[in-house]
DNA sequence: ACCTGAACACCGTTCAAGT
DNA sequence: ACCTGAACACCGTTCAAGT
């Protein structure tokens, strides 16, 4: 059976899961795939628009925000949410980076957010900067936990991150802009 | 005569200001320098030490924030000053990104920011958390702006970013970090 | 329509051997 | 001490030619 996009773009995915971004080469991924390396081209343009493809899986499991919470109490769920689902995968954060500059509103759950730091005080003027702040603030606390796990596993002397005080640290920063919301309107 | 780790170090900057991080390659400095790429592997450990070197050189010249302004106030100049400097550097987020995970202490300009985040009202306990916080703000706006001007580059339908309000929209996002903190003591 | 084979122009890193 | 030459094991992308 011939290969389809989505084939390409869910092996994509495992190969990252498992492997991490540097193994996540498009002749790697030929390779698993049972085909030449230039075949993948019949399917996707380039590695940059596969990656796109690949960080919107990463981030379509993440749940809706239920709308009875406060917003401030939803955005701060969302992002943990989102968090959460990109510690999991290895370089999660830089594949979400990189789809993010080039399409921020890309992603349901990135929208959201966007919705929610709006609903939580921002005025629309202010909303997609405040939003691209909380998602900085995301990929930029998953990407220092990776590195960190990274260099304890390299350096024995260094101590490997704990998940439990890495997330609430980030919450720490959160609440800061939380915070800083409420009092703008 | 021989050569020296500052000066592979400083072509490897000036490489990176001219072309770019794509063509900061390890083959493509040994070329500027006239050696073989062998050579430099007697002066730095690898291309990762190389890069936080070259973060090092980027953040040096900015300048230390003036001891008698207001911490808010100083925290958002230097922020500003940071931010400046790096969106002159092509990918000069990436590679203080990459330096930045590794050793977040390393650079002045970024201690000196951790410092001011405690003078302007987070706790101790905070303090680490939330300067991170304002350098992934940083480093968000500039890789977004150089991002946005390279796709209008590429496809001529999009707007070029406009560099003034580029700085504003990052100092929307600041503001509302400062105004948080204000409220946390 | 979809894929192969082969090429083009590259990478980072290592290391024996030279000076 | 410092560097070369040559190799190892890779990259992303293109494209004529095949089915």
């Amino acid at each position: 059976m011939a290969l389809s996009r989505d084939q390409v773009v869910a092996t994509a995915v495992d190969l990252l899961r498992r492997y991490g971004l540097a193994d996540l080469s498009m002749r790697r991924l030929a390779r698993e795939l049972g085909v030449a390396p230039g075949a993948l081209y019949w399917h996707v343009a380039n590695k940059q628009e596969l990656l796109v493809e690949v960080a919107d899986v990463l981030l379509s499991e993440i749940p809706d925000p239920r709308p009875d919470q406060p917003p401030a109490e939803a955005l701060v769920g969302l992002a943990v949410a989102v968090r959460d689902a990109l510690v999991q995968v290895p370089d999660g954060a830089d594949v979400v980076g990189l789809a993010y500059a080039v399409e921020p509103g890309a992603a349901r759950p990135l929208r959201a957010l966007a919705q929610l730091v709006h609903d939580a005080g921002a005025p629309a003027s202010e909303r997609d900067e405040v939003a691209s702040l909380v998602v900085h603030h995301i990929l930029g606390s998953v990407a220092g936990q990776q590195d960190r796990a990274m260099a304890a596993s390299v350096d024995p002397d260094l101590p490997a991150p704990d998940a439990t005080s890495e997330a609430k640290a980030f919450e720490v920063g959160l609440a800061v802009v939380v915070r800083g919301l409420a009092r703008s309107h």
